[in-house]
RNA sequence: GGCGCGGUACCCAAGUGGUAAGGGAGAGGUCUGCAAAACCUUUAUACGUCGGUUCGAUUCCGACCCGCGCCU
């Protein structure tokens, strides 16, 4: 089973609901959850919640350190099988369309990230302009680069990377398809609240990640790990770190976050309404009524 | 009370005697190993008010209103 929406949606609580009455284990999917002393922002269940049910792939990467959706995939596919072993319900629980996508439908048998490459093509493309990457892409597999924005980065880097470390198209790679889960029946419970309503519990929570101590804990973090840890550029961290380097002020940087978490959500909400066979809930997942129209819904789907 | 500066869309903000950039927000979308990332599309008869000058004013002039600063 599947737990998706956006941030603040109540997707924890939901899961917990559902984990506790289907003898259910939570499986993470929430790409930044993973990552080791990440606490007040990545708003993790507590220990109390983890104490009332299994929880899987929570704080399995050194913040120093990095995760990709490809070794997400893998570790959380053996997980799943282990629940399963043991007679439970895995329920994956997450906001981070990427990695479920790929835990679910699989990635194409691609090469894995080479960091090398990665640093040559950032460099050179800072030399030689804003549109080399595209050129070279282009030249390599004309396909992908019409399907990649020209400002695109990351996947223009991606895509090069494919190219040359595999030595075939990307998009010849695309048509060997995917290698998708098996062995499981996929029921997928999303939540969308009303987006206003949305909205105001995102900034509240990230005023109260704020009051929590997120600036502190980032203190710490980036003491310990450097401004070039991954996961400090994300959500809150980012304004965080921004404020402990003097770039802004305390006001400024919590209506930072807050707008960054509202985007975020807005871009949870494009991916997931793509999402096949999703059986919506208008609604927060903390919400008892929520919770028995989705336990009810599962019941008739099982 | 006097002087100065300002009043442009939801917010910030440029600018022009012939009806006005850009950014943000909002909305929609893309996504095949950095995804809490990155990127794309899209939306406004907005020029404080009332007069005057002019073929024509948001732009020039006057008065007034509001905000900010300074002075007495």
């Amino acid at each position: 089973m599947v737990v998706l929406g956006p941030t603040g949606s109540g997707k924890t609580a939901l899961s917990l609901a559902l984990a506790e009455r289907l003898r259910g284990e939570i499986v993470n999917c929430d790409s930044l959850a993973m990552y080791r002393e990440f606490e007040i922002g990545t708003a993790k269940p507590t220990s109390a919640e983890r104490a009332r049910v299994p929880h899987h792939l929570l704080d399995l990467v050194d913040p120093g350190s990095y995760i990709t959706a490809g070794e997400y995939a893998r570790q959380a596919r053996e997980t799943l099988q282990q629940i399963k072993s043991r007679g439970a319900l895995p329920i994956v629980v997450g906001g981070t369309g990427l990695y479920l996508r790929a835990l679910l439908e699989g990635l194409f048998p691609g090469p894995q990230r080479s960091e090398e490459l990665r640093q040559r093509l950032r460099q050179r493309a800072g030399e030689k302009g804003p549109s080399y990457l595209h050129r070279i892409l282009k030249r390599l597999d004309p396909a992908a680069a019409t399907s990649i924005h020209a400002n695109d980065t990351p996947k223009l880097v991606r895509a090069i990377e494919v190219c040359l470390a595999s030595r075939t198209k990307m998009t010849e790679m695309w048509k060997r398809g995917r290698s998708p889960l098996q062995g499981f029946r996929i029921v997928r419970l999303g939540l969308d609240p009303d987006r206003n309503a949305l909205y105001e519990r995102i900034n509240q929570r990230a005023q109260r990640m704020f009051d929590a101590g997120l600036v502190e804990e980032t203190r710490t973090l980036l003491e310990r790990y450097g401004e070039t840890a991954r996961p400090l550029s994300a959500l809150g961290y980012k304004q965080a770190v921004s404020l402990l380097q003097g770039e802004t002020d305390q006001k400024t940087a919590l209506q930072a976050a807050q707008q960054a978490h509202r985007n975020y959500a807005k871009r949870q909400m494009t991916w997931f309404r793509r999402e096949p066979d999703v059986t919506w809930l208008a609604g927060f997942g903390d919400d008892a009524s929520v919770q028995s129209e989705a336990i009810s819904k599962v019941a008739g789907l099982r």
